[in-house]
DNA sequence: TCAATTTGACCCCGG
DNA sequence: CCCGGGGTCAAATTG
């Protein structure tokens, strides 16, 4: 519980666990509202410290030692953010090799800029999905789905290169279950067309939440086996995955007050949120709704106690481990302690 | 009334 | 240049 009030950072850790990436996100305490005694901050510094000294907190500061400090701020800052963004490359590329239909968080790479499309593209481009020459085509074991992996290249005929994320999904499912086929939810169907090589119709999505959402989901039965679906994903999400309405509910709705820890499952994988600024303890699944049976899965072993027991000693393991954050918790306490 | 889906027409590209 | 097919648009339809 001191815990709760320490820490200024937010940390993250990703683990895997099977086959699907979890993000766990260790809200650990709000900024300190009360100035910190200067007697209690001789010891390591804190960056909370060092930001409220930066912020003129300390009237006898020399401006050197501001600067000092001030520099300091930043670069730690700076390294927070390439962190930050390792961390989200990293699980991009984990989510892009895990996740059935590739909704998770996007990659650092999606902010490169796209090379303008080459000579024979319509106007109206809606292919603006494809920002290299990589074309990842893979065929995930779901269900009972084949399995497959495929990489194509795509050079265009100028030179360049554009990437393409592309990944085909086969979905064994039952022929009257139609779930998939009409994809509702997250993803709105804007047309759907016959094709050729394949009496069932093809259906095409785009992302239901962000309109400047380019990616895209090509959607048929099989020709060779009605009950199998193929599901084409194209493109990168370009905005954060938006999580499912009550999949976050308030802290307050729920038993005995405030939760400090809820997991929120989306297709890209489950999110941990453990918000340690609540009173309460234990951890809560919530909405498993459209995951995938393996997901499902994972979910119950994420709810189970011998996970969530593991859970907590690798967080103490982690936390206790961390120099920063236990200077935080002792200088934490201190100020909790009553002026004697 | 509104949002989502359907569906025929159109556009673009490759052969 | 023509044609066929995939992909997209947008008006009509539906819930």
């Amino acid at each position: 519980p001191p815990a709760r009030t320490v820490a200024e950072a937010c940390m993250c850790c990703f683990w895997t666990m099977d086959t699907a990436p979890v993000c766990l996100d260790l809200m650990v305490g709000r900024p300190m509202d009360h100035e910190p005694s200067r007697a209690r901050c001789t010891g390591t510094r804190t960056e909370a410290d060092v930001a409220s000294s930066a912020c003129g907190r300390a009237p006898s500061m020399t401006n050197d030692e501001a600067k000092i400090l001030e520099a300091k701020l930043a670069q730690v800052s700076e390294e927070n953010r390439k962190l930050t963004e390792m961390i989200a490359y990293l699980y991009g590329n984990q989510v892009s090799r895990q996740s059935p239909d590739g909704e998770g968080q996007p990659r650092a790479s999606t902010a490169a800029s796209p090379t303008p499309p080459a000579s024979k593209k319509r106007s109206r481009d809606s292919m603006d999905t494809s920002h290299s020459c990589d074309v990842e085509i893979s065929n995930r074991n779901v269900g009972t789905g084949e399995a497959e992996h495929v990489d194509v290249d795509s050079p265009l005929s100028n030179g360049t290169c554009r990437r393409i994320k592309v990944k085909k999904v086969c979905t064994r499912i039952d022929p009257s279950d139609t779930s998939l086929v009409s994809a509702k939810s997250q993803w709105r169907k804007y047309g759907q067309k016959v094709t050729r090589d394949n009496p069932s119709p093809r259906a095409y999505f785009r992302c239901a939440f962000a309109p400047s959402c380019r990616v895209k989901k090509k959607v048929q039965r099989s020709a060779e086996d009605s009950s199998v679906v193929e599901a084409t994903y194209e493109g990168e999400h370009n905005h954060p995955h938006p999580t499912r309405a009550g999949e976050l509910p308030s802290c307050a709705t729920q038993g005995g007050g405030s939760v400090p820890c809820s997991i929120s499952i989306n297709s890209s994988g489950p999110t941990i949120t453990l918000d340690l600024t609540k009173n309460g303890g234990g951890v809560q699944v919530v909405d498993a709704g459209e995951a995938q049976p393996d997901m499902k899965k994972v979910c119950r072993e994420v709810a189970s106690p011998e996970f969530q027991r593991a859970l907590v000693e690798q967080m103490a393991r982690e936390l206790t481990g961390d120099q920063k954050f236990t200077d935080a918790l002792a200088a934490a306490i201190l100020r909790k302690l009553p002026d004697y």
